[in-house]
DNA sequence: TAACCGTGGAT
DNA sequence: TATCCAAGGTT
């Protein structure tokens, strides 16, 4: 049976979509450190390490700690091999640290299952810890030019401006990807993919978008009807709860302070001190229950704030001293003040640390 | 499906 | 100060 032919718009302009994106590309793209110069191939292992670290997370703040790692660990067989806990306080302060052991796993994966090389199908890079549809698609398309659509905040706002799409965003991803897909170029895709996120976070942009700059501002449907900014359509979000809790710090004598690291959930695997749950509401009174041990707990006057993706956390600082060494759970440990510091904390406990004086010298 | 999971910068 | 949000994924 003979595939009908893919109707063909016309163009009066001439370009389709995808070129006039590509060639303002070309004139304007942006030099990051994960990007190949123009026509190289890029490494695969820098383009997944980039695309995880960027995960809901700005480019300005991943700069500096994708360089870090891509110095102390310029494979993915380095990475494999270093242990868990070098890695996690490298991340520290990266946040959502459930990355960064995903992170550890997947490069143990790719080291043990793949050789040490990434797979080059979507498919097989979504088998992957820590790699989800977006991550897959677009490592496919950046390190390997595959034809595949890697859909972000980016592109989902692009999307809808351009067709004007009314359905709230999270109803309309399929819709999205659809019309993302139909874009897709024969060639180029690893720059057609990037294209499309410089074209969001520069000129495609969340408020005032610069449409006189946009290389497709003809063809909007939102630009054309003056409504950029009302695209893309959100549902409200829910009220963000406040929360209160208790953190502990026990010193012994002036250098050792006592360490946990939960092992899952909130900061799960990362170096913090014992706490209270914030995940519900502990009043006060019971906060002492959860203190690592019976002491002398002296309040700090001023608590720490903090704000988490879905609660805002003030958090009484508890300080005491012991000479003794009790017994505590095994995910308890002593640890010199000066290590904490360098094996990184959350940025919660770094708070907590602060304001108990601990780094002033 | 919705809740969970960090952080810092812009407005 | 409050809100949004930035190259999402997992459970």
């Amino acid at each position: 049976m003979i595939k009908p032919q893919a109707k063909r718009r016309k163009r009066p302009e001439g370009a389709a979509p995808a070129e006039t994106l590509l060639a303002w590309y070309d004139a304007h793209r942006r030099d990051l450190p994960w990007r190949a110069p123009p026509g190289r191939q890029a490494d695969p292992y820098a383009v997944w390490l980039s695309e995880i670290m960027l995960q809901q997370t700005t480019v300005a703040t991943v700069k500096g700690y994708f360089e870090k790692f891509l110095v102390r660990w310029p494979t993915v067989e380095a990475l494999a091999e270093a242990p868990l806990e070098d890695v996690l306080a490298a991340w520290a302060g990266l946040g959502y640290y459930a990355r960064a052991r995903n992170l550890h796993a997947c490069a143990g994966k790719v080291a043990r299952d793949h050789g040490g090389r990434f797979p080059a199908r979507e498919a097989a890079l979504l088998d992957l810890p820590g790699v989800g549809p977006y991550t897959a698609a677009a490592v496919a398309a950046i390190a390997f030019d595959a034809p595949c659509a890697a859909i972000d905040g980016n592109v989902e706002r692009v999307m809808t401006r351009l067709y004007a799409i009314e359905t709230p965003v999270r109803q309309a991803k399929p819709l999205i990807r659809e019309k993302t897909q139909a874009l897709l170029p024969a060639a180029r895709a690893g720059d057609f993919a990037q294209a499309l996120m410089d074209l969001g976070a520069m000129v495609c942009t969340p408020r005032g978008p610069l449409c006189g700059l946009c290389p497709w501002a003809q063809n909007c449907a939102a630009c054309r009807a003056g409504a950029q900014e009302d695209y893309p359509v959100k549902e409200k979000k829910a009220e963000k709860p406040k929360r209160r809790g208790a953190i502990f710090i026990l010193r012994r004598g002036e250098e050792t302070l006592l360490a946990r690291r939960p092992p899952e959930g909130l900061f799960g695997g990362m170096s913090a001190f014992p706490a209270t749950p914030f995940s519900r509401d502990v009043g006060p009174d019971e906060w002492l229950d959860f203190a690592p041990c019976p002491a002398e707990w002296r309040a700090l006057a001023e608590p720490v704030a903090h704000v988490f993706t879905h609660f805002a956390l003030r958090a009484t600082v508890f300080v005491a001293r012991t000479e003794a060494a009790p017994r505590f759970g095994a995910d308890c440990r002593w640890a010199a003040r000066r290590n904490l510091d360098k094996e990184g904390l959350p940025t919660l406990m770094r708070k907590a640390a602060a304001a108990a004086g601990l780094f002033d010298d």
